[in-house]
DNA sequence: CTGAAAGCGCTAACAC
DNA sequence: GTGTTAGCGCTTTCAG
């Protein structure tokens, strides 16, 4: 071999004295290799650096070890985190993931979907219960392991792991009601095209209509979800509705926005005004003030969509049933 | 072909009564192919939703649409924007992301640059300059476009983008002295690993020694940068040496912990006490007291890492200098 | 237990 | 312009 190319296996092979299958079986650790051949073959690829090269082998055996995983967004801190958790999941397994970016837009969504099919992966995890049409065909045809996260309201496509958002925005509603706040305001960016956000808010007038309550004001905007944006539609919903005693946000760092309002204005957190976000993000427990929450589990969510991918690789784990898993998150009521 | 298999190129060739070869060289957009075939060509793979398969044209070429990106954490905000912009600068490109993630561990970095490398990308972006030498062993001998980025001080291995972490740290040194403040404090977190923070401190160190001076205290800890963090180290430092008139972080989150702590305490920054982050971060801008920072052009250094992945693509592309782009933050005294 | 042959789906290199 | 041939490096047969 010159030592221009990278080794391959029959530069093993040939080094061990064996066959190429034999030194392929030997180093993916299939049975019925004897174990002299396989010290052999062992030391011969370690002697030349082989590192084997894994388009072939997925090209051969049609399917590769990539894992796709379709995310919205990755600026943004929480699915920061759920790549990590995957990436954490995933660690060890022979498995690499490639991530895909949306940009919570559909026509995107579908592309890097079979953008990601056309790799042959091993899985692939998905955002979101909510695709288009074409997209979630994509996923049903795609014919290996489907995980979707971060959702439970709707029908998976394969296997899911996440939480009920509608259930979540509901118990946010209730702890406020629970803590005497009458009248509740709402922040939110990017409600349209943020389906998961859209359902916490469904589940929020939901459990405020379930008291007979209702929502007494609202500042929604587009752009992204930004702690300056927070503190900006805060001040404006206050200018507009001063006498709220709530708000909800659509989540943390609008919130944590809102409470630099609160802070800048002197205004008493919670005493006089309840602020409720969602995420349970490192800031919100660092603030001076106490601002409620709802922590998402996110990074497990990513580690178990992970291994459920993993587990499905294994033989026999082909036919096990769709999986549901449930990772509930908890409500910190900023007491 | 039947229903269950993916079409191939023979498929297309098959339906559009072409060979493979123009099938293919159609599909490519290849000189030298009549027009009429090109849309033959096109319509049939269209009809039979062809998506080609990149494993086999990786294989073929020897060379994937991949680009490998290694970066230290997923969970840290800057690297997510990192990626967010390397994102934006390939699309459209035909390239795909792979990231992996060193946990600022060597070994790690050395067996991710090994694993990224096994799929023949088309280039690797690697976070930083400082690699172990058999990294940096594998990226010089990579045979592929190698892009550093985030940091100027040292040698790339090829090209690089970037700034001096050690010119940011001094000039931040500077803008603190310039402002009167002499007795000066650290906090900083993960040193131990992360190299660009530790160029920094060195960079503040130089700028307060030009000046005849040093930090007079400081409060180092191994964890992750959180702002939970940096509010109990800040506390810490404060009580060992209470009389500091300047405190400087490894970064903005700790920054924000530390704001959190002279929000709680009835602090006044920076009237009594100056604080001093770095990356630029959301947060910083949206506190209701001034906190000093660096603004980082991360997501900038990502969109032209990737460009210059691209360029080298392009048949001339190759032969180019190695680049080294310098982009500037901007320091933000916290006016 | 081991090996030889035959692809996986695509493209480079040559013919025509 | 277009087609043919010969791989890319690996694994799946199927014989021994």
């Amino acid at each position: 071999m010159d030592r221009t190319r990278r080794a391959t296996l029959a530069d093993v092979a040939a080094r061990a004295g064996v066959s190429k299958m034999t030194a392929s079986r030997a180093l993916r650790g299939a049975a019925d290799v004897s174990p002299a051949a396989v010290a052999k073959v062992r030391l011969a690829a370690r002697e030349i650096g082989y590192i084997g090269n894994p388009l072939a082998a997925s090209l051969s055996v049609r399917r590769s070890g990539l894992v796709g995983v379709v995310v919205p967004s990755v600026s943004n801190i929480v699915f920061a985190e759920v790549m990590a958790g995957i990436a954490e999941g995933i660690a060890g397994s022979g498995l690499q993931p490639v991530f895909g970016v949306t940009d919570y837009d559909a026509d995107r969504e579908a592309e890097v979907i079979a953008g990601l099919m056309s790799w042959n992966p091993a899985g692939l995890i998905v955002t979101g219960l909510d695709q288009r049409a074409d997209g979630r065909a994509l996923l049903a045809g795609a014919g290996v392991p489907v995980v979707q996260i971060m959702d439970l309201d709707g029908t998976p496509v394969d296997a899911c792991v996440g939480f009920s958002q509608i259930a979540a925005g509901r118990a946010m509603a209730q702890a406020m009601i629970a803590r005497g706040r009458g009248k509740i305001g709402y922040v939110g960016c990017g409600l349209a095209r943020d389906t998961r956000a859209r359902k916490r808010l469904d589940g929020i007038e939901a459990g405020l209509a379930h008291a007979g309550l209702s929502l007494v004001g609202r500042c929604l905007e587009d752009g992204p979800s930004t702690i300056a944006a927070g503190r900006a539609l805060t001040a404006r919903l206050l200018a507009g509705v001063p006498d709220l005693d709530a708000i909800a946000y659509s989540n943390d760092d609008l919130a944590a926005g809102g409470a630099m309002h609160c802070l800048a204005q002197g205004i008493a957190v919670p005493g006089r005004l309840m602020l409720a976000g969602f995420n349970g993000l490192d800031i919100i427990d660092s603030l001076p003030i106490r601002v409620a929450t709802t922590r998402t589990p996110r990074r497990e969510i990513g580690r178990v969509a992970a291994e459920i991918v993993q587990r499905r690789q294994r033989p026999g784990g082909e036919g096990e049933l769709p999986d549901r898993v449930e990772l509930l998150p908890t409500l910190d009521a900023g007491a």
